[in-house]
DNA sequence: ATCGCTGCAAAAATTTTGCAGGTAA
DNA sequence: TTACCTGCAAAATTTTTGCAGCGAT
């Protein structure tokens, strides 16, 4: 189960209107930006950087500069950060508007990943909040089994 | 806001309790062990390998001991691990047939954890299996926030 | 007397950073 | 031209592992 290559999620954007938030941000468009933005665009999973960077066309760009890049896109809210809890970051490009928040089922034998649309905790998150006194509450939520396949 | 020594959750174990289930099983009860499994006893949040080895009295013992032991608890189901997505292992020692399975609302600037009683996913874990086709699945959630001292 | 455990050191793996040169604007 | 970006290399962090010797049983 590989999950892979073709998304089911709507793919929202070209690679113009990426360029387009990057310009609109005085941010250079370079070539290794380029070929990021169209993995990211094309392979709507969490990538970690290495799969950012072995998906890279011709291996054309450093690791450090996915690295930096990611932190950059980050930062301006194009890209979210996913954390499956084996200690590898993975990004996920996000829709026009689109928040990011979801959250994902993660197959322990093989890594596929399904996405969950519906977050349980996102109601409850006011009550969590209030009844600790905390603000501007988030969470981090995923989920772990054994795919089908892998029975 | 540190919430640290004293902690709220009953802590039903003795030492020797905790030292008997390694006897039990063959493992041997050495300095180090005796060592960690106090910390652990004392400060029931989930702590990093090197805040274990900071707290351990004398600094006896190597990080590598910490790291080896934190596993074989694992394994043994005396500990649990935790992930609050800063890409560092954290580990809370379990009380008598308790399963580990709870949350933490934890503050983005200082750090401080609450633990959450409820587990609102839990319920919903068979549907979500269920309508994927996945097995045996499990969930990791943790909630960030700013707590009241630091607002 | 075993066999497991520890300390030390080195290695792995992920991520960050310094710097000199190159390129988009 | 100027400021930003890239590649390369080195460093910083977290975690794992090899190995010789010590220690619990």
């Amino acid at each position: 189960m590989k999950m892979d290559a073709p998304c089911n999620s709507p793919r929202p954007e070209k690679l113009a209107d990426l360029t387009g938030k990057l310009r609109a941000k005085s941010r250079k468009i370079t070539g290794p930006r380029q070929a990021i933005l169209e993995v990211l665009r094309q392979h709507r999973h969490p990538l970690t950087n290495k799969e950012i960077l072995a998906t890279l066309a011709a291996g054309n760009c450093d690791l450090a500069t996915v690295y930096r890049s990611m932190h950059l896109l980050e930062n301006m809210g194009m890209v979210k950060r996913f954390d499956f809890g084996d200690g590898v970051a993975r990004f996920e490009l996000l829709g026009e508007g689109e928040d990011g928040h979801h959250h994902h089922l993660i197959c322990t034998e093989c890594s596929a990943v399904v996405e969950i649309e519906e977050c349980f905790p996102c109601a409850l998150e006011q009550t969590i909040a209030a009844s600790n006194g905390f603000k501007a509450i988030t969470h981090k939520l995923e989920f772990f089994g054994i795919c089908p396949q892998c029975q």
